[in-house]
DNA sequence: CTGGATCCTCGTTGATACTG
DNA sequence: CAGTATCAACGAGGATCCAG
């Protein structure tokens, strides 16, 4: 499958040898979740939003823009699924149900804030390529 | 171009803070793409293994596997668009395009890339939260 | 108040075939 | 080799209604 046929000697050298790290860590199994956890369109909004605090769903909904119910209880399944959040649901009337960063979500959390926090800083100058980009290929 | 910006001192403080602000710096904006782009299937991938070097497309095509040519090739048109990577094609016989970081690119690849230590390093801890979760579920 | 159940739409992806 | 074009399929996501 490889080693069958090699016209081109830079190939199979790129192939071989090419630097200590040719990709992630993982690269393919299961970190890929936990990536989409963080990649999915509202994960990172609630995680962000949980770091100040618990909060309640209702409290939830209001401050994530945009959100449908749906989407909102499937996300905290999902987080909540992955250990990362915590529902804690008090018998009561009307019910309540509080939502929480667990350790483990915290640590999601900073980490996420890093990466959030380099998008911030960099978004001119991606936003300008993307400018540059769309001119070039336009005109 | 790092230490240079931070007009507000409250910024520096909000940074390193446990639990500064009710949720990300930009939360709903401009973000949200470039969070998209880490966050889409193949993009990560693509950038990690560039981040041994350049490499032609047909490289890459093995080595991302399961992609198939389509979704390379918009991967790497959306990469390209975003300033994150650059296309060089030699007019050969046959036809050669190389694909290589930018800077910009490169810092995004190390950013990710204490997310996806973060991810291997607590992968197990989430395997373990899923696995309580659904037997818990479903007994 | 919280959130399960349905329906429906739209975007993303993959397979395939064709071109410079 | 390095794509582009086209089509079909799938699934995420939104809207709505209903229930505990």
């Amino acid at each position: 499958m490889f080693a069958s046929q090699d016209p081109d000697p830079r190939l199979a050298a790129a192939r071989t040898a090419p630097h200590p790290c040719a990709s992630w860590p993982d690269n393919g199994q299961g970190i890929r979740d936990t990536i989409d956890r963080v990649g999915d369109k509202w994960s990172i909004l609630v995680i962000g939003i949980l770091g100040s605090g618990p909060l309640r769903f209702g409290a939830l909904y209001e401050q994530v823009p945009g959100i449908s119910q749906r989407m909102l209880t499937l996300t905290l399944r999902h987080l909540e699924r992955d250990g990362l959040v915590t529902r804690t649901s008090y018998p009561e009337m009307p019910p309540r149900v509080e939502y929480a960063l667990t350790p483990l979500g915290e640590g999601m959390r900073e980490t996420a804030y890093a990466f959030v926090q380099w998008a911030t800083d960099h978004n001119p100058e991606i936003e300008a390529a993307r400018l540059a980009y769309d001119t070039r290929t336009t005109r």
